[in-house]
DNA sequence: TTATTATACGACATGTGTGTCGCTTTTGTC
DNA sequence: GACAAAAGCGACACACATGTCGTATAATAA
């Protein structure tokens, strides 16, 4: 028998994840999301008994995604340099997209719920190794020059979220936003 | 006649402000804020009508307070090496001090009430402008090198912003901590 | 001391979200 | 088609925050 029930799950978290993104974490109630994929409060609680079980949900989903768009990024690519730029390339589309709400969501969930708040740190942390992976084959490759691995790594990682987070508060030019790419670059590439 | 009610607007304030930092902004009610101060709904409600309003109160008596710190900071050194040290001391004191949750808040804040982002950007103006005129002083006496004043300004309180706000997420070394300010530093110092 | 006014109180009516539960409808199987 | 199980419905009781308003208390002036 086919779950039709795993089909309405994936329903109401993407109506939940629209909602998230436009108004944070904390202010989306279970009625909202009700509204939002056309169901009835029954017929969600069935699913979820809380906006942070849709949420988590939301967030496990979102996660694999990410993993195989970045994987196969790397595989793709064979310049280090190149795999760089298309990864800052990717996040700068993340930050112009409808959705950047979400990012700033996500915060509001690690803020509020401070037991889910290894979740966060997993997703820095698996966000500081993939660069990690990117600096030793640019290195091996010369085209990085010598610098802290680590140091540079979280520093784009967090400098990349403080975009993400609040894109839907600030204003940053496309302009701006190069630039600052081009700083991130230079902590890493042998030219100065 | 010494208006007494000035004082309790500011005690309700303060009362207000350990919430915030401890809740974030959206969560916090009117009547935890009753309950924190020791007064009734009636007594509170004569001095604001509504959560938003205690905070944007709270904001301007909090944006006095930093402008004075760094104005004397920036009149107290010479050496605009040492000026820009002393920036960083400080931040990372905000970052490390109990209240820094309230940096989450005011991004909640400006997340939750569109009519009052222009606050935001006010504040990440200001911050910009110090920086830019610690640039300028830096290069003149030739304690700093060459570079794009407005990038690297913009990117330092992008960064700082989000280590400030996710402090209560994440954690940092101070180990790490002190590394980050170094990179900061090298965008602007001489050596290399 | 008394009159006046600013300050503070807390009960109340209202609005809104929560979670449950018995019932109906749909789906899949024999 | 009949039956059982899964999916979906919406009314209900409950909890909680809001904002108001008549009353009480404290402060100040005459």
């Amino acid at each position: 028998m086919v779950s039709k029930g795993n089909q309405t799950k994936i329903r109401i978290v993407e109506a939940a994840t629209s909602l998230f993104a436009e108004k944070g974490y904390v202010a989306v109630t279970m009625k909202d999301i009700c509204e939002r994929c056309h169901m009835s409060r029954g017929g969600v609680y069935r699913y979820f008994a809380s906006t942070k079980e849709v949420f988590i949900s939301m967030l496990d989903m979102d996660f694999e995604k990410n993993l195989e768009i970045v994987t196969a990024c790397i595989q793709e690519e064979t310049d280090a340099d190149t795999i760089l730029k298309a990864y800052f390339k990717q996040e700068i589309e993340n930050i112009r997209s409808p959705q950047s709400g979400l990012y700033f969501a996500i915060h509001e969930f690690a803020f509020a719920e401070p037991d889910q708040r290894f979740k966060m740190n997993q997703r820095v942390h698996d966000g500081i190794r993939i660069l990690l992976m990117i600096f030793e084959y640019g290195q091996k490759t010369g085209a990085f020059k010598d610098f802290d691995h680590e140091a540079v790594a979280v520093h784009m990682i967090y400098f990349m979220d403080s975009l993400k987070t609040s894109s839907t508060i600030l204003d940053i030019s496309d302009e701006m936003l190069s630039k600052q790419m081009a700083l991130l670059s230079n902590m890493v590439n042998r030219f100065e």
